[in-house]
This record gives C-alpha cells, structure tokens and sequence, in this order.
DNA sequence: TAGTGGTCTAGACCACTAG
DNA sequence: TAGTGGTCTAGACCACTAT
C-alpha cells in the first residue's frame, strides 16, 4: 500500500507521497512523473484527487505541467537569506557581540479560536507560551513571543531558555521544513515598548512566523525588534520560474 | 445571466464573479456570501465548480471560510510578496481591487555620493528619479521613491506612469536578475507621511530595495508602506525549493 | 437538527502534443 | 491517433457549528 494511512485528506496524501519521492532523490528535477491515469491505479484514488493534489504542488512551484506531454518535477530556485530562520543567538555572536536572554514567561495555556486557527488545528486543547527578550551587548534587540504545538516539543517547558534558545531546542524535535513570514510596522505599545527600551509610540518591526514540520504547525511566534535599531534584509538571485527546458 | 459568456474556465468566471461583487464594495470585508448551494443555483454550475472558485480565493486570502459556518470576505490587509518583486499595480488587482498611481516627480537629477556607491559608479552623473504614490482603492499604500541608471532604462522620463507601471517598462528594459531588500520601522516624517493619509510618527514600513540586470544597479528605491494598514509576507519551503503556495 | 463547508468518486468531454 | 492534462458534473458522505 502506496499511501500510509492518516487521518489527513486524502489529496494531501497523495502530495506527501510525492514530496517523499522527490525528497528521497528518487525523482530529481526534471523527472517526468507518472501520468493521472498512472497514478489513479498506482495508488487507488479517483482521478479528481490526484488531479487536485497535483495542481496544488504545481501552484506551489513544485511540480510543471504541460498539457498533452506530462508533469515533471521543476527545477530548483535559489533560496533567500532573509527568509531564512536562524537562531538569534549566533547571528549576534556571529557579529562579534554578547548575546543573553530573559525568560519573562513559560507556560502551558489554552488557545484561542484565532491561535487554534494559525496553528491549522481546530481541536488543539493546550499550547506552550514562551516570552523571551534577547540582548545584544546587553541593549533589547528582540522580543519573542512564541507558541509551540506541545504534540511536536513535548519537554519544551522544561527547557532553560537562558542557556539555549528555542530555535535549537525545536529544530531537533521538529526540523522546520516550511516558514511562513509577515512583517508589519507597529507601534510596540507601553509592555513591549518597555521590555524594548524603547517609547510606547517608537516605530517598530513587528514579524509574525509560523513554522511547519512537514504538514503540522510547529510554533506561531510574534517577534518584536526596536525599528531604529534593527533592520532585516537579504541579497539574492532571481531564479527563473517554470521548466527548465 | 449573472457569469458572463467568456472563453475562460467556469471557476475563473466564477471567481471573476465574486471579485466583482468584492470590488464594486456591494460585498465588503466580512460579508457573509450565500452558500455554496445558493451559488449553485444562482450561477447554475455545479457545487465543485464554485467550490473550486471558492477555495481559490480563501488561499488567495480574499474570503475566509470557517467549517459549519459560512464563507466571508476577508478583513483585507493588503500584503505584499516579501522576496518577489512584483508589479504592486498586478498584486492590487489579483485582490480585486483598484489601482490607481500619481506621479509626484519624474525627473533627471544629480546623484549624491551615497545614492553613487548604492549604484556602484563613482562616476554616475546623472540618474532619473520618480516620486509615484500608489493607491488601492482610492486609499494610498505605497510612496515610491526610484532612482534609475539612466544607462539602462533611456526612455524612463518619457513613461506615463499613471498608465502603466515603473515595474512593469523596467521589466522590459532590464529584466531583473538580483534583489535587495532591507526592511526597518520608521516614522514618516511630515512629507511622506502627508503623501500616505497618516500621522508624521505614526508606523511606518520602509523597504530598500535595490536592483540588478546582470552586474549593473538598475534601481535604487524607497518603499514606504502604512504600517497598519499594510504588511509583508511570504511562505516558503526551507531547503532548496522555491516559495510555497 | 438543519445548514455549512470539506472531501471524494465515476464518468464525461475537451484541448493540446507527439508520433 | 493515442496519450496527456484541464475542466465540469451529479451525487454522495463526512465534520463542524449554531439553534
């Protein structure tokens, strides 16, 4: 049996066995799938779910189509530094400085609709809450906020968010493989604005990360950065969508 | 005959159909829309035709849909693609929106010696510039300030850019293969404030961007974005793959 | 319980591409 | 002509929400 059992849709199986072929290196680029009608057999579902579950991939840049010829796998684009998620630790060691944090919070809570909603699971009873603000040379860079999914990170209270840093702690449970980034200019208001150091009204950057591990959400993170003092950015190439010939 | 006769797909049309009902303000952010069956009825397709459409649009973030409840118009804040560069006037209508630009400035002038080494050419003499102020629905989104290497784009003063787009002629003069991108909070101050409906200190996104055709700089810009009422977004696969959904 | 959206199927017709 | 993907339908069952 082709499909492992799940209680996930079944079009959303039949991706998951295509992104497994193609993360294993068994389909590389420019790999030419098996046709719809291959599929429907190869995997016992109807043709409008393989179609369905093929389309999305395409829509996500995965998979190419050309009508009468057949579905390959697309080339790959460059990935860009900004997107990245890096542990906001060694960035600031990598520039040389002194990094160190406080835990103002950690916690299990319920979730709201709206936070059950991010985390794309309507049932979810209980989420880990973590409040940290993290220091450069000792001056507030950054205000985290997180949420975590507690099936994915368990011991995740137990951690001591002083010596390491959620990031480590959750990229060894569950290995992101899927961001999700929106940034906004807020203004951080008196609680945040004084864990920041900054005045209620300062201009602020404000970026809301979901993170995936596979099909579950990991973590719904708030980060807060002082506007004056903290910029983010990146340098990359452009790839060309689409087949590569 | 509420979808009018046209040779595109039935769910397009259907799509087209709800973002005209969207655009024309009868259906406005959390508008309940008529049932998926009601739709069947009035549009006379059938229910996985305008389910289709319907999807289409909620992962477009134009409708929200909850499970045993409804479908609604969403409480739009415009957002744009973080990494991608692409034409705002394009993005605004693909939400169903409408576009509308003033051009404040378009004119040749002398670069000072940062805006020379943004460009890397010590030497530059001149460089054009545009102050264009973009609208969505009659509200301001987005100030552009551009700087231009005339070398690469000689006709750029001759453009009415109320017609079409800086975006959209330098995509055609010099196709950009090379971003980049820094993002910080700031105040507007008075001027670009004026220019966005929105107070001097209110929080304000300010995009530098950057641009390259092979090894020159095409572009040297400044994007202000309303803090409140726009963001910028993305979702991407980690690893080596492109942007997802 | 009634109404909503979410999924899935079987079958059909079409447009496009290659040999 | 045979095979591919693109679309569309009618009907079904399910999970969820409100009342």
């Amino acid at each position: 049996m082709p499909l492992p059992d799940a209680a996930s849709p079944l079009y959303e199986r039949v991706k998951g066995y295509i992104l497994g072929r193609i993360g294993s290196g068994e389909w590389i680029a420019e790999h030419k799938l098996p046709s719809e009608n291959d599929l429907v057999q190869q995997l016992g579902v109807s043709r409008m779910t393989v179609h369905r579950a093929l389309r999305e991939l395409t829509s996500a840049g995965v998979l190419v189509r050309v009508q009468g010829v057949g579905t390959f796998v697309a080339a790959t684009r460059p990935q860009s530094a900004l997107m990245e998620v890096r542990d906001i630790a060694e960035e600031i060691r990598a520039r040389g400085h002194r990094h160190s944090s406080a835990v103002l919070a950690l916690e299990k809570t319920r979730p709201g609709r709206d936070l059950a909603r991010e985390f794309e699971a309507a049932g979810l009873r209980t989420v880990f809450r973590s409040l940290i603000v993290h220091r450069e040379n000792g001056e507030p860079v950054q205000v985290e906020e997180r949420h975590v999914n507690p099936g994915m990170a368990p011991a995740y209270l137990e951690q001591d968010f002083e010596r390491t840093t959620p990031y480590d702690y959750l990229q060894r449970c569950a290995p992101v493989t899927e961001v999700e980034h929106v940034i906004t200019a807020v203004r951080p208001g008196a609680e945040i604005g004084s864990l920041l150091g900054i005045a209620p009204d300062a201009p602020c950057l404000l970026l809301r990360r979901r993170t995936w591990s596979g099909t579950a959400v990991v973590t719904v993170n708030r980060l807060w950065y002082p506007g004056e003092r903290y910029s983010l950015g990146g340098r990359y190439r452009v790839g060309s969508r689409g087949p590569a010939s």
